[in-house]
RNA sequence: GCGCCUCUAGCUCAACGGCAGAGCAAUGGACUCUUAAUCCACAGGUUGGGGGUUCGAAUCCCCCGGGGCGCACCA
């Protein structure tokens, strides 16, 4: 950006015009010149605030410049009114021909038009609180009609493509985007105030690791090497705990090369967070306690309301064995001890199928999936996995075979993943070698080892506690929202066909 | 990837085998307290694209493209 001329002289108005004057319009009317720059001093969600309830017909002498876009206009021979929307909410504009200038051109501004506007802050004979046009200056004309006032745009395709229109006409958009703005700052004020640090790790990883998932691949030139966008943050963020950050965290884009559904899309955001000396209990305290917090700042309860359901967040959740889960949605006992014919026969009752060198483990959590947590209103924490679907996770400190690992299922979906870490090298790389067996198999989504992950911790990790949130998916609990799409800015779409 | 639905004016929608229409927006006009202002006038289209059936297709059939929902996969 070339550097900004310094402004001029204190006293000077700092909305005078400044550009060419020799523009034209197509009529052949001169147009005033957009200005370079422009000193809104006052915004209309303040200017409720500090000025509501004033009687009909009130002056208050007090001048104020607003700026932002003309959303309706009604026009009444030599008097028009507007509404200007400036982001922070609407404020009514009161336009006399007699303190107007330029009258005949503010008249025929287009819907959808930027503008400036200095006056003095009234009401109307109807109470409607006002900016009265003594000047304005056109900020930006649109070429481009906006959509009907009143129906706005429905199709959801345009919507997402134009969000930039969508962000004006629909405001539940607006809402909902700032809910999340919201979300996620006062995850960070949480975070903090319980000494988390936040890092930023590699989006470029030379090996995908952290989850199970496809990653993206791309290729670096200059190293001429394949990098793969990370799947998940998890191994750099315990690398951090390795070297001396007891409390680490970071909210950010994780790419998987998947298909794309209401619930999920390719590149969504996850909250990582690591904590030293704690285990997966601890973990699920934090958990209920942080998405509890939310609930109260954002909605101003925990009793939240979500596809007309109640749901209810008051901690402290629920916490069952997965296994112990599913028996009570199936009436099925099943467990990693038995026979595994046994299990492959409840997999086929339940019409999952699993891939022929699946373990009891991966058996149990297929059939999980398909019979159980769907079903789940919660929220839930379930625990206890088996070791053969969590190859990151510490064993079980009762229980052979599981691990010390938690969801946290909420309306039917998982909201949150964590578990006690695992700490031992030796098994890590044990872990490592048994899903690279697994991806040489056919299993695109399994692990590779990771070399120097396992050295990290042959250095030494503590007992340490680690969580995995999907932060679009809380943003759709709390904004009670049914499609991951309506909480992202720009959600993934094919790319527009050329001259569409 | 598979199945179902959908695409008509800038926007929201009608017309469902027989002349492509309305409201809002736009354009011109009337109107000094409106609130989706109102009233009068006027303009606006390759009915997503291509092919077929038919005397006649927005409408029926086929192919292609975009989107939505469901399934599958995942978080």
């Amino acid at each position: 950006m070339p550097d900004v001329p310094a402004p001029d002289a204190p006293d000077a108005d700092p909305n005078a015009l400044d550009g060419d004057p020799a523009a034209t319009s197509d009529d052949g009317d001169p147009t005033p010149p957009i200005p370079y720059r422009y000193e809104p001093d006052a915004t209309a969600a303040v200017l409720h605030a500090e000025h509501d309830g004033l009687e009909p017909g009130t002056e208050t002498g007090r001048t104020v410049t607003v700026a932002g876009r003309l959303m309706l206009r009604r026009v009444q021979g030599k008097l028009a009114f507007g509404t200007l929307d400036d982001g922070s909410g609407r404020i009514q504009l009161f336009a006399p021909k007699a303190s107007t200038p330029d009258f005949e051109r503010f008249t025929h501004l287009a819907i959808g038009d930027w503008i400036g506007v200095t006056g003095e802050v009234m009401t109307t004979r109807r109470g409607e609180l006002s900016v009265r046009v003594d000047g304005w200056t056109l900020l930006a004309p649109t070429r481009r009609q906006f959509p009907d006032k009143w129906h706005g745009l429905t199709d959801t395709d345009v919507r997402y493509r134009q969000r930039y229109v969508d962000l004006w006409v629909t405001e539940e958009a607006r809402r909902v985007l700032l809910l999340r703005s919201r979300l996620v700052s006062l995850t960070r004020r949480w975070l903090e105030d319980r000494d988390f640090v936040e890092v930023e790790t590699p989006l470029l990883h030379p090996i995908p690791g952290g989850a199970l998932a496809k990653p993206f691949t791309t290729h670096h030139n200059a190293l001429d090497t394949d990098l793969y966008l990370r799947i998940a943050p998890e191994l750099y963020l315990k690398r951090l705990v390795v070297g001396g950050f007891p409390r680490v965290f970071e909210i950010g884009r994780v790419f998987r090369n998947e298909g794309l559904s209401t619930r999920h899309n390719p590149e969504f955001t996850m909250l990582e967070l690591y904590q030293a000396y704690a285990d997966y209990g601890d973990i699920m305290r934090l958990t209920e306690e942080l998405v509890a917090h939310l609930a109260r700042e954002l909605c101003g309860t925990t009793v939240l309301t979500y596809g007309g359901r109640e749901l209810d967040l008051t901690p402290p959740w629920r916490r069952a064995r997965l296994a112990d889960l599913v028996e009570e949605q199936t009436g099925l006992a099943l467990s990693l001890d038995q026979p595994i014919e046994e299990l492959r026969a409840a997999a086929a009752e339940f019409e999952v199928t699993v891939p022929d060198d699946a373990g009891p483990g991966k058996i149990l959590l297929e059939i999980y999936e398909k019979t159980t947590e769907g079903e789940m209103w919660g929220p839930v924490f379930v625990i206890d996995y088996p070791q053969e679907v969590s190859p990151l996770a510490r064993p079980h400190r009762e229980r052979a075979g599981e691990v010390e690992r938690f969801e946290a299922i909420v309306a039917g979906r998982e909201l949150a993943n964590a578990f006690s870490e695992l700490t031992d090298p030796v098994d890590q790389r044990a872990r490592f070698e048994d899903q690279a067996r697994q991806k040489d198999a056919g299993d695109e989504e399994a692990m590779v080892v990771d070399d120097d992950y396992v050295r990290a911790l042959e250095y030494g990790l503590p007992p340490t506690g680690g969580l995995g949130i999907g932060i679009d998916r809380l943003v759709m609990l709390l904004a009670d929202q049914s499609s991951i799409r309506d909480v992202l800015l720009f959600p993934t779409l094919r790319p527009e066909a050329p001259g569409s």
